[in-house]
DNA sequence: TACACGATTTACT
DNA sequence: GTAAATCGTGTAT
C-alpha cells in the first residue's frame, strides 16, 4: 500500500499533514534498509504561507521542486550541517510541502543508530527533522526524488483509529509574522503503544516491502 | 565575489 | 537556561 502520486497530489497539504501521521517511511539508502513510524508533520502551504521557502512565489534553484507535481521529495540544508526532508504536494505550480518532523525507529535500528553519532534512548534519536535525516541517510543528493521509487517512500497499514493526533503552531518559524501560528503541525501520541496495537500488520508489510524493493 | 542567516541539534553553565 | 557548530542558499555588491 505505497503512497501515491495521486495521493501526494491532492490540494489540501494541510490535510496530507495530517494523513501522513501513522504512516511508515522506509528508506534503502547506502546498503541499508530502515523504516520508522511517522509521528510528527508540518504543512507549508505555498505562496501565501510566511512560514513557506516559497512565500510570495519565490522561485529559486533551492525552492524550485517545490512548484513540481506533487509525490516527489524537498530536501534542504539548514544551519550548517542538517538535511531535513519534505514531501512535495498538489498541483504543479503551486509550491506546498510537507515536513517530516519526526519519526519512531522501526526497522534498520542497528544501522540507524549508527549513522547517528550520537546516542540517545530508543525514543529519542529519530525524533527531530535532522535526526530522522541523519538516521534514515538522507542528504542533499535526495533532492526531487520519486516517492513512488525504491529509495525513499511511505506505506499506509495504520489504521487512523488506532492512534491520538495532536495539532498546534509549527516549530521554529518564529519569522512568519501571524502565520507562525497557523495550527499546522500535527503529532502522534504515545507511538509506543501504538507500535503495540499495530505490531503484526506493521511486520507484514516490513517483509512485503524488503521482497519487493530489491 | 561577499556576507548574513537558517522549517536544528548538541554541549555546556 | 544559553551558545556553538558549520555551510548551502539567497540577496546584495
Amino acid at each position: 500500500m505505497k503512497l501515491t502520486k495521486q495521493f501526494f497530489q491532492q490540494e489540501d497539504v494541510v490535510m496530507i499533514a495530517q494523513s501522513l501521521l501513522g504512516t511508515l517511511l522506509y528508506s534503502r539508502i547506502g546498503g541499508f534498509y530502515c523504516c520508522g513510524l511517522v509521528t510528527e508533520t508540518e504543512a507549508y502551504d505555498g505562496i501565501n504561507d510566511k512560514a513557506s521557502h516559497a512565500y510570495g512565489g519565490k522561485l529559486t534553484a533551492r525552492t524550485r521542486v517545490m512548484y513540481e507535481p506533487g509525490g516527489i521529495s524537498y530536501v534542504y540544508f539548514t544551519y550548517g550541517m542538517h538535511s531535513l526532508f519534505n514531501v512535495v504536494t498538489g498541483k504543479p505550480g503551486n509550491p506546498q510541502a510537507v515536513l517530516i518532523r519526526a519519526i519512531y525507529p522501526i526497522e534498520g535500528i542497528k544501522d540507524m543508530q549508527e549513522r547517528r553519532k550520537k546516542v540517545l534512548p530508543f525514543n529519542r534519536f529519530t525524533n527531530g527533522p535532522a535526526k530522522l535525516t541523519q538516521a534514515l541517510g538522507i542528504d542533499l543528493s535526495h533532492n526531487a526524488i520519486d516517492l513512488e521509487g525504491d529509495t525513499i517512500w511511505f506505506e499506509a497499514v495504520i489504521e487512523p483509529d488506532t492512534y491520538d493526533i495532536r495539532r498546534g503552531a509549527r516549530i521554529g518559524v518564529g519569522y512568519a509574522g501571524e502565520d507562525a501560528t497557523l495550527p499546522y503541525r500535527f503529532w502522534m501520541i504515545d507511538p509506543e503503544a501504538v507500535m503495540d496495537r499495530n505490531r503484526d500488520i506493521i511486520k507484514q508489510n516490513l517483509n512485503q516491502s524488503q521482497s519487493s524493493s530489491i
